[in-house]
DNA sequence: GCTCATTTGTTCGTATGTATC
DNA sequence: TGATACATACGAACAAATGAG
């Protein structure tokens, strides 16, 4: 590794890019071990120091984890962001949450759709699955999700059995199965009054006005990987968002 | 400092505790500068190393922030979070941002308020400052906000000029003249039906389902310092929230 | 515009402690 | 128990930015 020869980059820099490289490009899978520091130092012909300090960055942003005695990891979500829930439903502050099940709806391959293609910036004839969920609190219909994910992205989505969606969260699936992990989510949340369809599915008489929450989910390299439309009702409990 | 007899804490963290103490205490305020490494070193009797690596990592989690050359400060709320807007409201994912005016309606102060000392965590008999504003979009109502703040912790208030509540943020006009700056805000999100007086306000019928959200930000220590709750139209314009 | 003292940033190397298997 | 790997701590040298004179 050639040390600040004409290009000003730190050393330890340009380790530090390009093992955050190996891992967005898949090369590295959340999990992974690499090899320790004595030995990416003589591989890069750096000190220690500067191998830690380019690693230590990465635990710092997410990238990676360490274990003293044991080595050092590629994380994914789970490990990156300790308390990822889209849906953490509270009565109050410092009240009781609801503990939500999930129900299956649908799962269908769809073409593209113009609007949602931009937004996941894959070209207009692509396809895509569409996943429609119900989530349960209490019997009562709480929230009802429809979700859109590239299908070139997720090839034999369909394959899966359908109560995995309903035991484990979606994000969680989708980094076991293709390596993906969540790195940031954006929302824009408004009102919205139900349609038919809708209000059937939550019961509620149609045109009641809910909450409408559109999130877009990221991965590496701010790479967006699904687009996801939730009506939801507040009556008993609202939505909490920490930042 | 005592390195590691008995007690198994290394230096760098108790050097690192005791200078985040003095911030979140106030003897450190915001724009304060701290003395270079070198002078950090002798006094505490450690390397330079050890007090570099108590410096960055207080760096990292944004108590402090360094130039090269000048020296190491401690940060306020802009300092900590680039991009801190409770409001940010577009009409589209990628779409436009609504640029809002804020109209000043009201500062008084009012006895406490059981449920909302709660939240603010202090007790029933001490008073709050109640603060009314209106975010205004194209000359539209968008936003009828209420905060509340409690009064021992910003005395004083009331005698500022209410055309400075209009010019900026409000965390930042607090953190100026209190030193407090934000380092988190939990907010719950639902709908509600407007009942007169927000109808009024925002100028829509009575009953209206409006995006309804409550929010409690937090300085030093997860200390909370403001309740707010804000009655939103949504008709043009959404929420954003990223995480 | 230049120089110099100050301060942080980068890099090296070494020694020792501690957790894991 | 020993080998491995990360964590802590020290110290030294030089680079790069800042601000004062």
């Amino acid at each position: 590794m050639n040390k600040r020869l004409g290009d000003s980059t730190p050393v330890y820099l340009k380790l530090q890019t390009k093992i955050q490289s190996e891992i967005e490009n898949g090369r590295l899978s959340p999990g992974d071990c690499i090899p320790p520091e004595k030995e990416l130092a003589q591989m890069h012909q750096v000190s220690v120091g500067t191998v830690k300090k380019a690693i230590l960055n990465l635990a710092n942003e997410g990238y990676l984890y360490r274990i003293q005695g044991k080595g050092t990891f590629v994380a994914g979500t789970t490990m990156r962001r300790e308390n990822l829930r889209y849906y953490c439903c509270l009565n109050a502050f410092g009240g009781k949450e609801a503990s939500l099940k999930i129900k299956f709806l649908e799962l269908k391959k769809t073409d593209g759709i113009e609007q949602i293609n931009c937004y996941l910036k894959i070209r207009h004839n692509q396809g895509l699955y569409e996943l429609r969920r119900l989530f349960i609190s209490n019997k009562k219909p709480l929230i009802y999700c429809v979700s859109y994910f590239p299908q070139k992205l997720f090839e034999g989505l369909e394959t899966f059995q359908t109560n995995r969606f309903e035991r484990i969260p979606l994000y969680l699936l989708l980094e076991k199965k293709y390596g993906l992990p969540t790195t940031s989510n954006r929302e824009l949340i408004g009102t919205v009054k139900t349609d038919e369809d809708c209000s059937k599915i939550l019961k509620i008489p149609q045109g009641t006005s809910v909450l409408f929450i559109e999130m877009i989910s990221f991965t590496y390299r701010k790479k967006p990987y699904e687009y996801r439309q939730s009506y939801c009702i507040t009556d008993t409990h609202k939505f909490l968002r920490e930042y």
